[in-house]
DNA sequence: GCATTATAGTTGGCAGTACCAACTAACTGG
DNA sequence: CCAGTTAGTTGGTACTGCCAACTATAATGC
């Protein structure tokens, strides 16, 4: 059974009672979606893997690169708010990368506890570089799609993106956030 | 300077000599989904990371379990290369979930070097949880969406993941396989 | 101005991810 | 049956990611 058709499926019957065609077609798409974005997060978590690594960075150490490059410079705990990650996570990723010259550590001019983090010039550039190629890519993905289609694509994503984001709950790394519908067993 | 708009834009000039509108809203286009992809991808890393802790697996972990539920059994280098992984990266994820009971080691009735891997009942239980969780989620992002958005979105998606799949050269986790297009400087 | 409290980062400890290289066991082909 | 291949495991190393404990600097309170 490919498909694995899960026991909350028509979840609105299930809360309400009421069960229609409407509520059917949405657990059809759910379940669509759901097997595509399975994909699409395995298929680029392995393209990033693979990718980065002819920079001699990793993908964390490329998000925290990019972090820097986009908003110039970052105290550690903003870097690690950004990267949704632990403060000792974060302080490492960037041992790594002022080992190798892309990240610089600097005194904060206002307060003597923070260290400010600044991209250096070889930083920049490979960020540069590696996000030159992934938009190459993207070109080539793109250029396969009608315009129209193209930008609906963007729009939608774009969209999705903003509906997952608005139901994180950042809680700095603590667990469960969300949900609880798992209380049948353990 | 935010947008980061790299040297590379309007690749087709650069590659062809001509630059035309097409080109132009080809290129505006790459920019959006990059961006639109890359919050994307960020947003579900942490989503993910956040979500699976819950259930005492790990993220790769859970691709795992994905992997041998589908597909019912497995051997360790099928599995591996079903998550692109080294295989003794995944022999050692089997050995974790094998510790936690959710896979089992069997002999391979034709081979004596293979083992099967396989899903306990235990196993298939938490996937179809977690997938469930997954879904209610997804469902939820959905339903904000009309029927015929919600459709073009799966279908777009699908589309996207195609096309990048068809561009990924497995070569068991050896790298740099696309592309090249840093010859300047190391 | 000095004790208290809070905040910013670092370090230690632990488990997991992920690679390569070296190894064992088992199959395959002369 | 012996060389070569293939399937997995183990050793080694580096990185990720968490919590907890720590240091140093600020901010607050009296």
């Amino acid at each position: 059974m490919p498909p694995t058709l899960p026991a909350q499926t028509n979840l609105e019957a299930r809360a309400t009672g009421r069960s229609d065609a409407r509520a059917d077609a949405l657990d059809a798409d759910t379940l669509d979606l759901h097997r595509r974005l399975t994909e699409l997060k395995r298929v680029y978590q392995f393209r990033d893997r693979d990718r980065i690594c002819c920079h001699d960075i990793s993908v964390t150490q490329c998000w925290a690169l990019e972090s820097l490059v986009r908003r110039g410079s970052l105290t550690l705990n903003e870097l690690a708010s950004e990267l949704f990650l632990e403060k000792s996570t974060a302080s490492r990723v960037v041992d790594a990368l002022e080992r190798k010259r892309y990240v610089r550590r600097a005194r904060h001019p206002r307060d003597g506890r923070s260290v400010l983090l600044k991209p250096t010039a070889a930083g920049a550039r490979l960020y540069g570089t590696i996000e030159s190629e992934m938009l190459v890519e993207e070109r080539r993905l793109l250029s396969e799609f009608d315009p129209e289609i193209r930008r609906s694509m963007v729009r939608l994503i774009g969209r999705l993106v903003d509906a997952a984001s608005a139901r994180i709950v950042t809680r700095g790394g603590t667990c469960c956030s969300i949900g609880s519908l798992s209380e049948e067993e353990s």
